[in-house]
DNA sequence: GTTGGTGCAAAGTGTTTGCACTCTG
DNA sequence: CAGAGTGCAAACACTTTGCACCAAC
């Protein structure tokens, strides 16, 4: 996994010990991670990172195109990896729990919108709001 | 515009009339806002009304059910009066911008998501990223 | 050796809250 | 005239920044 980041990676960017913990981290990390938790982790390889640290890095990766920034319901950011494929997000309003899911009517939205609204279409997030499964008795007697 | 909001919509809560003030202004602005733009805008009506007022009858109005909160890339949120139809966002990664669009492909997506993933679906928020005609060429040329 | 990167502390945003006063119902 | 709602200032959570030191190149 380590081998994953090659100077390539970095544009040039030192290698730090920092650096690669972080990026690693992300990188193994199934799903999205919030600065906080980034750094909670990034703490049992190097104790004494900081949390300026994380955020300038992942400013950093961000800028790289190497993660891509979140935005659910909270106050705070989500980070995750930049992967291949198109994919968004179920949130649910009972336990908070996001999931991912993944469907091919959002390309063709892409691709409706770059058509019909003039449009260079880069990226598109999706979240969809309600209850899962086990939260639906929860939401139903509200 | 104020006769929009009889007491029926503020669910018992007492009509002030910085809630009356902010509560128009949300409903007559034709697309979103923030907090600050909104407690400027108020100002004008109601010139000692203060921020931590426009907060929480946003909160209160979210509660209600009356405004959406939205979520671009920036730090602060942004709210909209809950409309009827679904609409979406496009956000312009050159200038800024934040266009409305809607596609009945949305609904679809909602009613797959419901079907396939077991989940209740409240609402759906969609953000499509990207560069609008007038900004294409900077990105093209990046 | 340079100078980009780091840790620390301090400052900056956007938002929330405690308190005494005010106005709605 | 009770208590919900307000303005103010202080607190809060998250993020950014200035500076002196350190380590990657």
């Amino acid at each position: 996994m380590a081998k994953v980041m090659g100077s390539q990676y970095l544009a040039g960017k030192r290698t730090t010990h920092q650096r690669r913990a972080l990026l690693s981290l992300i990188l193994k990390a199934a799903g999205h991670l919030d600065a906080d938790e980034l750094y909670r982790r990034a703490r049992e390889q190097e104790p004494s990172i900081s949390l300026s640290t994380v955020y300038r890095n992942l400013t950093l990766f961000k800028k790289l195109g190497l993660v891509e920034e979140r935005h659910f319901g909270e106050e705070h950011h989500h980070y995750e990896a930049k992967g291949v494929r198109q994919h968004d997000h179920l949130v649910c309003l009972g336990c908070g729990q996001v999931v991912e899911f993944a469907s091919p009517l959002v390309e063709e939205l892409k691709r409706e919108v770059e058509m019909k609204n003039r449009f260079r279409v880069a990226d598109a997030e999706v979240r969809v709001i309600g209850y899962c499964a086990r939260c639906r008795r929860k939401a139903d007697s509200k």
